[in-house]
DNA sequence: ATCGCGTTGCGTATGCCGTACGCTACGCTC
DNA sequence: GAGCGTAGCGTACGGCATACGCAACGCGAT
């Protein structure tokens, strides 16, 4: 009656969670649902949780994915501030390429498979050279992390307002019926256009974090 | 049959939302279901829909409540530093004592209700002495509630594995089976626990990010 | 060959969810 | 007392995650 195999071979973990992100990736992490990923895989619902705990550990799995594919590169010859900067980068590229990580790691259990604590391990290992109370460091790249987050949401938040990469278009749009003259400063700020694009909008912002952190390194103390 | 009324009066959006806030702090936001809140005010579940458009809404307006029921001091009289942390500990109460803002307000579309943008608003005024343009006032704003939002996930997630209100006992509780020899960095970062107190870790943390902001304003340069 | 068994796929069914629709009973105003 | 606007809500629907158990196979032992 039922064949054993789908039409693209048997199920695998793997398999199901890259047709799971691909799911995600076109109709939202909401409307990710067990029944579409298993017809995308030409199999049957039930069928995935032979491969799956719960929806959940599936989440919990394509964040992980999605992580270990945005792998860091060497470190050597690279000062601290570089290496943030590829950090920052690298997420944010993440997010926008699938901005159903946002959802997903906003939770309030953090990630903890390999490739999270790989990149966490590497991002401590490129702040040794301030010499940081390991604390201290930990709570810089949590404030690294956040900020990418943060600005992510921004531009998401307007790319789906239909405002195109204009970062403040989408303020500007959702502000239409607010009467401004209450508010002087967002009206000011609604008038004024980035003067930079978005990625030197978003790169000055973590210059900004990093002027903080290196003040309280070792380079400020010599 | 019906009695017009329930036990408790009739119904009203604010009487709603204050209940379902109630339900939230209590169950999670993702237990907080049509049918709890209309079960704890008497009343059917479809009557809710006469004051509210749908759950999403009434999710929105509660954000609002919680933002406008933490509003802010006035202002004069104090620099903006303590400002900013006016405003931080003011967030940093509402995400611990109603965790669910946490995944409320982690959505990609921002609150625009009258409590937010009036929040916004005195945070820019609250810069004004730093002269900084209109734009990198607003991410530096955006730059405190991630950090904000993120320390109190840290912490958030730690109260949720039992581990009181040390933030690093958690990590050291999901950690334990992990190889922590592969992760030098992680392992120290673990070994370590905070020479402060949870508060002052926080505080410290977000001095970080203003002495980051304070030298790309006018104080800077004069 | 045949049996037995572990493994994989999946159909069915359950319970919960948000919510559309339309009825009911009340307080008005004339 | 007739008509009507309105608040409350019962019922029903479609979608969701997922528990349970059967069915179809691969394969080693007999």
């Amino acid at each position: 009656m039922s064949p054993r195999v789908g039409p693209s071979g048997p199920l695998s973990r793997e398999k199901i969670v890259t047709t799971a992100i691909g799911v995600a990736d076109e109709v939202g992490l909401e409307a990710m649902t067990m029944k579409r990923v298993a017809e995308r895989l030409g199999a049957g619902v039930m069928s995935l949780y032979r491969h799956v705990a719960d929806k959940d550990e599936l989440i919990e799995a394509m964040v992980e994915r999605v992580t270990g594919d945005y792998a860091y590169p060497d470190r050597r010859g690279i000062g601290w501030r570089e290496a943030m900067h590829v950090l920052a980068r690298r997420d944010w590229a993440a997010f926008l390429a699938h901005p159903w990580l946002l959802s997903a790691t906003a939770t309030v259990a953090p990630p903890f498979g390999a490739a999270s604590l790989a990149a966490m391990e590497w991002a401590l290992s490129a702040l040794d050279e301030l010499e940081l109370p390991p604390p201290a460091a930990a709570r810089a790249i949590m404030t690294i992390n956040n900020y990418v987050q943060g600005s992510a949401r921004v531009v998401l938040g307007g790319r789906r307002a239909g405002a195109g990469d204009d970062p403040g278009r989408s303020w500007r749009q959702r502000l239409g019926g607010v009467d401004l003259d209450a508010f002087p400063h967002l009206g000011r700020l609604v008038g004024h256009p980035l003067p930079e694009g978005e990625g030197d909008w978003f790169a000055e912002g973590l210059d900004v974090i990093l002027d903080g952190i290196q003040a309280r390194g070792r380079p400020h103390l010599a």
